[in-house]
RNA sequence: GCCGCGGUGGCGGAAUCGGUAGACGCUAAGGACUUAAAAUCCUUUAUCCGCAAGGGUGUCCGGGUUCGAGUCCCGGCCGCGGCACCA
């Protein structure tokens, strides 16, 4: 036994008993509850772990642990995000291949896991670029294709250049690629997309069932963008050609004074005037070449008008047809009925272009709409005709419905959810297991002229899979869209019965992998299926799911589109994957003082506060501004978490990581910190090993071990890890004056520390003459009676202010503290001798009088 | 602009149901031990007045409800994250 607490001793030890002994296997104990504890596994950069990995999951290893503890049969896995860009774009650059970097990767990952003593289940890791999880990933693509989900379709795509490939609009922010931030085009390309719009109502409605931050159902809410509207035509005057548009508003037809078509529109060309066709001309070529930067940079509203009129459909008015850019095709009609009076942009257009502006709408209330802006609300109806004095709501149902009798129009909801772009001009992914008939009439592979016949699309059968990537010495895109597997050729072409085919080159996106691995972990070693309906049934759905708000949208918005096709295809019987959700806050870097005029570092010695504001000691003028940003490499702010471990421990790293503050929160790195949590180790290693004695313990030092036990098991359950390590804190200081130590503590205290600190437990528990590992014990039972403070400090308030404390035994009556109270010389100072006139007693809280 | 989250000591945070604001930890100061340093231990640490007892002030700002508000209500300010011509 060492004198001190070495964590560098202790820690590899345990973590090589935890490995052979197979501690945390998943059990199989089918009378026991079950658990799915998840993380959201990682993709394994080149730079390894970072502080923020192990944020998330010690707080899940913690629950797991205590969830063990508690009975329960735990499913606690990790995995491999393991296709991906970085790795490819690695490849380009050495020519290293992507299989070869990302075990490298994976081989880092692991071992920093393994160095922080996490209990998952390694004989269940899973990795998304393994054959035999690929040949899964195909066969649910395979679903969806069969079921009409997956279809190809010529899109105008985000091409961006130098990454060779096709983002989804979710991965483009401001016209930038959001890895790399390199530029990006619009170019029409051959896709698969997957329906997701399909499943726009479910993914909506069924938000409301889950236990997941209101942020998040928010975000996901408005991703899919449902709107109740109606389709209303329009003729085109002079034309046989009517305008179909949507609106939210049918209830403003009437303040309709002007249209707006997109410049994609397939009416533009031929509904122009002669006179007008030169500028409109020039417009919609302009329009098409500009890139979503541009179209998204551009605040101030363009557009001409195409000389063309359409008619009100209400009233019969004859009002201008423009073409502008500010409409676009992809939502709704690609068209729409501009209300100026009722809408803020088709006001800003108006208002450059000297149109007309009808109020429509007036508020319920009475009150007047500011002039010079349109009144967006719903309200009364105003200048409609025989609709004035309706209610909106009432006038939108009532106009739909009558357009509809007329044949002019039709209830219609609308979607800003666009189905999925799937495919990606890359190498590392996995390959679309679909081929097409080539029309050829020599060796396609040796450059004879050959048609790919894209429009027939054929599956790979079953038992083919999986299709495997074919080996390729060169990852480089190229300037061909169709990607670098189009130059394997031997790989793309193939001959069935004489004829030839072509295989797909596109490959899936990084989030087809992440779309199910939570399913493989069930059942990771089946070779015959995905995962077996028995293990679903054991498992599902995932108990706790914790991971970076980042994927709010996409990997959680994407894993619950699969899930209920899956749900749809009878193969999982619940309709949601991940019951409650909770996003870790960010790791900042720790906090940086930065003189505000000179932007001069400094340290925090060299600052003070004053007024609410930091100010440089050596010159009080100059305003210091601090704060905490972002762990970048460029900033130079990284935090290794290898090296918190080579200095303190991984007990210490995770009791560090996990007392910072609440998970969710964002919150600052501070390495001074860090010793806190190390000191308290330190503290419990001694309090543990000094002598011990059989003698039942003092009743106090009995009472704070039951306290904790409950505070400490109430903690967990609720994610307060912060408190429920304050709590710990407490009663190794409340111990820390026994000595001898009384036995009949010790095991308790170590079991509670051990889903924190789980090397150092299972030192302490071994000392104590186990010889099974902590995990394997039941978490300790509290006594209800003994949780509660024998005698209590009671505040007595008089007025409102505290005006003296009174220590009285618990349950204490209301008399006997009044009686208590009256007699304390400084109540008796402030009741000035008059009977207070009330008096309200909170049991074992609090004691207030008020006096007149 | 809209939506979500937040604002408490020098710092991270606690106060879970409207009931002692500042638990726990860091930092800082003083002391013990030591030849010395580190480590450790002890004391102090919201702020102002006071030797003390005690008292004033205090949870972003301004109002309100209440015996009592960090917590509830109304109005504002600031920070972070998301969305952003979606008709």
């Amino acid at each position: 036994m060492n004198e001190r607490y070495t964590p560098s001793a202790i820690e590899p030890k345990w973590q090589t008993f935890w490995d052979r002994d197979k501690t945390f296997a998943t059990s199989t104990d089918q009378t026991k509850p079950k658990a799915y504890v998840l993380d959201m596994f990682p993709y394994p950069s080149g730079a390894g772990l970072h502080v923020g990995h192990p944020e998330g999951y010690t707080a899940t290893d913690i629950v797991a642990r205590y969830l063990r503890a508690k009975g329960f049969a735990v499913l606690h896995p990790m995995g491999w995000d393991a296709f991906g860009l970085p790795a490819e774009q690695h490849a380009i650059k050495t020519g290293t291949h992507p299989r070869v970097t990302t075990a490298q990767n994976i081989a880092t990952f692991k071992r920093q896991l393994k160095s922080l003593g996490f209990s998952y289940d390694w004989d269940r890791e899973v990795d998304t670029t393994d054959p035999g999880y690929v040949k899964w990933t195909q066969w649910i693509f395979l679903k969806l294709f069969h079921r009409g989900l997956a279809y190809q379709q010529e899109t105008a795509v985000n091409w961006c250049p130098a990454l060779g490939t096709v983002l989804a609009n979710e991965e483009v922010k401001d016209g930038k690629s959001d890895i790399g931030g390199h530029p990006v085009v619009r170019m029409p390309l051959r896709q698969w997309l997957l329906k997701i719009t399909a499943y726009a109502d479910r993914l909506k409605d069924e938000l409301a069932s889950l236990d997941w931050p209101e942020g998040v159902r928010v975000m996901q809410h408005e991703w899919i963008g449902r709107s109740e509207g109606a389709q209303v035509r329009f003729q085109v005057a002079g034309h046989d050609a009517a305008l179909e548009i949507f609106t939210t508003r049918p209830d403003t037809l009437f303040g309709a004074t002007f249209m707006v078509i997109a410049p994609e529109h397939p009416l533009v060309e031929r509904i122009t005037t002669p006179e007008r066709a030169s500028s409109v001309k020039a417009y919609v070529a302009a329009a098409k070449n500009r890139s979503d930067l541009d179209r998204s940079a551009a605040k101030e509203k363009t557009g001409e008008a195409t000389g063309a009129y359409a008619v009100n459909p209400v009233n019969g008015a004859k009002i201008p047809i423009w073409v502008a850019d500010y409409v676009m095709m992809g939502y709704g009609t690609g068209a729409i009925m501009a209300v100026p009076g009722g809408d803020d942009r088709d006001h800003e257009f108006a208002t450059k272009f000297g149109l007309p502006v009808i109020q429509v709408v007036k508020p319920e209330d009475g009150s007047a709409v500011p002039t010079g802006k349109p009144y967006t609300e719903y309200g009364i109806a105003m200048n409609s005709g025989a609709y004035d004095g309706m209610k909106s709501a009432d006038m939108k149902a009532k106009i739909t419905a009558e357009l509809e009798a007329k044949g002019l129009g039709k209830k219609r909801i609308e979607y800003k959810l666009r189905d999925w772009l799937f495919s990606r001009q890359r190498y590392w992914g996995e390959p679309i297991p679909v081929y097409f008939p080539v029309e050829t009439a020599g060796d396609p592979r040796k450059g004879a002229a050959h048609t790919v016949r894209y429009d027939k699309p054929i599956a790979v059968e079953e038992k083919e899979l999986p299709l495997l990537l074919p080996e390729l010495d060169d990852f480089k895109p190229g300037d061909d869209p169709a990607g670098p597997l189009a130059r394997a050729v031997d790989w793309r072409f193939f001959q069935r019965e004489g004829k030839w085919f072509a295989r797909e080159t596109n490959t899936m996106p990084q989030w087809a992998g992440s779309c199910w691995y939570y399913l493989r972990f069930m059942d990771p070693t089946n070779t015959k299926e995905a995962f077996s309906k028995e293990a679903a049934e054991r498992w599902l759905p995932v108990d706790l799911y914790v991971g970076g708000a980042e994927h709010a949208v996409l990997h959680l918005l994407y894993a619950r589109f699969w899930h209920k096709v899956l749900f749809d295809e009878g193969l999982v019987k619940q309709p949601e994957p991940f019951a409650k959700l909770v996003n870790q806050g960010m790791i900042l870097g720790e906090l940086e003082y930065v003189v505000e005029t000179t932007g001069e570092k400094v340290s925090d010695e060299q600052v003070e506060k004053r007024e609410g504001k930091f100010v440089l000691k050596s010159d009080p003028t100059k305003v210091v501004d601090a704060r905490a940003h972002k762990m970048s490499k460029s900033r130079g702010n990284v935090i290794n978490p290898d090296e918190v471990v080579n200095h303190h421990g991984a007990d210490s790293l995770r009791l560090y990581e996990m007392f910072m503050g609440p998970l969710e929160q964002t919150k600052p790195w501070d390495t001074r910190g860090v010793i806190g949590v190390r000191r308290f180790l330190d503290k419990l290693y001694t309090v543990a090993t000094r002598p011990r004695t059989d003698a039942p313990p003092p009743e106090e030092a009995l009472r704070s071990l039951h306290r904790t036990i409950k505070k400490v098991g109430e903690d967990i359950e609720g994610l307060r890890l912060n408190t429920a390590i304050s709590a710990l804190m407490v009663l190794v200081n409340d111990l820390s004056s026994l000595n001898p130590m009384p036995t009949t503590l010790l095991g308790p205290l170590t079991q509670i520390v051990a889903p924190f600190a789980p090397h150092l437990a299972e030192e302490l528990w071994e000392m104590l003459g186990n010889t099974t590992s902590v995990s394997k014990a039941a978490w300790p039972k509290f006594d209800p009676a003994l949780c509660e403070l024998s005698e209590l400090t009671i505040p007595v308030q008089i007025n409102g202010k505290k005006r003296g404390e009174l220590k009285v035994g618990k349950g204490a009556t209301e008399a006997q503290v009044l009686e208590l109270a009256m007699a304390d010389v400084n109540v008796a100072k402030y009741l000035e001798g008059k009977p207070p006139s009330r008096v309200i007693w909170v049991q074992d809280r609090i004691l207030t009088l008020v006096v007149k």
